[in-house]
Formats: structure tokens, C-alpha cells, sequence
DNA sequence: CAAATAAGGCACGTATAGGTATCTTACGCA
DNA sequence: TGCGTAAGATACCTATACGTGCCTTATTTG
């Protein structure tokens, strides 16, 4: 499998590089987490209240990003006051597991490895 | 399975979060399978070579992190000029199929992902 | 008439991740 | 006598990710 590297005469094509600079920012799994355990669609004011800690600003950036990515879809309600729910979509979903993984592996070690 | 609520009243203990915060960074998750798909111990050099743009700082950097956190062991052999080689450890390697599983789902879809 | 409500937009400030450039060590070799 | 070599250390600088605070809109309710 060709995995990664930029000098590799034939690409720019790295996926291991590529979903990590997508993915690898404060909030992007945590909303995709959270919509997966959320039952079905999330409006924007659950999201904030699920996750706790993030800023408005960062959540609608990374939802904005993530719906260009075509990772979660957006609804609009176009009553008052708005109502928008988040869902994820198929590619959105098939990323879950993944990451699903990566957390048993976290679960299992990082008590031993450093915190950040 | 408990995945990531910092506002969780039982925990600090957010294995999502965690992992992410760790092995997110720029260069952490290319050392790794850099050192997998060599032939087992590479120099430092080495490394930096096969990944080609990572600046001497950095990596130090990301080779010293990775050591503190038991994914990577450090042989010194004091020669002169020094000789340095690194191998993945066994939780180190235990990280690394789920790395190739996020790399095998973003071959399959970050063509269609904006890139970073 | 004022307040509340949901989903943001926008301007501003800061912290830190990461890059660049220079220095070090201890020896062999020309 | 001075250069090359491997593996870094250190100081300095910049870019950007992220946070904070204030503003907006259109309607309903007291």
C-alpha cells in the first residue's frame, strides 16, 4: 500500500498524511462522534451542550467543513427562531469505525502514555 | 462504550480526545509507519530522509514524545560519530493497524474530501 | 415595548505548533 | 590544522488554530 510519502516521485497523494491534516483538529471527530451517539439528527445548540467545551465560533467552523466534505449533512428548518439539524451522511458513517477503533486501542494504552 | 465527554461527571478519561490529542500533530502518525515499513531499525537520518520534509527540530521532537510514551525505543550506540536507531515497540506496533485502516478509508475517499 | 429565542457572523487577541539558522561534541583523516 | 560526520541543542521567528465578546435577524410572548 502506498502510504504516505510527499517526496515519492509519482504523488501528492499521502492518504495517511491526508486524513490526519482533515481530521486531526481539536473538534472534527468529536462532532461526528457526538452525532453517532446522538439519536439521529442534532440540532446546533446539542451539539454545544454535548460536547461542553467547545466555542461557537469552532463549531460552526468545523461543521461547515465537515458538510463540505460531504461527512454530515445540514438541514434547515427555515422557521423562527432557525432550526438546523446535523446528520451524518454515508461516508460521514463509514468513517466511524475507524475511529471507534482508534479509541478501544486509547482506552486500552493511554493511560500509560503521557497526556498532552 | 464511553468515547469522549469531557463534561462526563465520572471522567477525565476520554479516550477519543485523548488519542487524537496525542497522535494528531504533523509528524507523530509519519514516524511511525515510516519506521514500519523500513527494514526494522532506522537512523535518524534515516528518517529523515524517507519522510523528506521534516524539519530536524520536529523530528527530534516527535522521536522524543514518542519514546516517552513507550511507542518507539531509542538504541544508542556510543560510537563516534554517534549512531542512533529507532524500532517500534510492541504497543507501538499494536497502534498500527488502525492507522492503515484510516489510510485505506482515505484512499478511498479523500479525493473527494477537500484537502487541508 | 421589551425580552427571549436559535443559529450563527465578525473582529480581535493569544498561545503554541512548527520552521530556520547557527552551534556543539569527539574523533578520524588529509 | 582544519574539515567532515551523526545526532542532536538552542534561540529566534511566524503562521494559524482557537478562544472571547459583541452583533444580527424575525418572530412570539408578557
Amino acid at each position: 500500500m502506498k502510504v504516505f510519502f510527499k517526496n515519492d516521485s509519482s504523488v501528492d497523494f499521502c492518504p495517511v498524511r491526508d486524513v490526519f491534516d482533515r481530521i486531526g483538529d481539536k473538534w472534527t471527530v468529536l462532532v461526528m462522534i457526538t452525532l453517532d451517539q446522538g439519536e439521529s439528527p442534532l440540532r446546533y445548540h446539542e451539539l454545544q451542550e454535548r460536547i461542553g467545551d467547545v466555542s461557537q465560533k469552532m463549531l460552526t467552523a468545523t461543521l461547515k467543513r465537515l458538510q463540505e466534505d460531504g461527512l454530515i449533512s445540514r438541514q434547515l428548518y427555515p422557521e423562527i427562531p432557525p432550526r438546523v439539524e446535523y446528520t451524518l451522511t454515508a461516508r460521514g458513517k463509514s468513517l466511524l469505525p475507524h475511529l471507534y477503533r482508534l479509541a478501544e486501542w486509547a482506552s486500552e494504552h493511554m493511560r500509560d502514555v503521557k497526556k498532552v
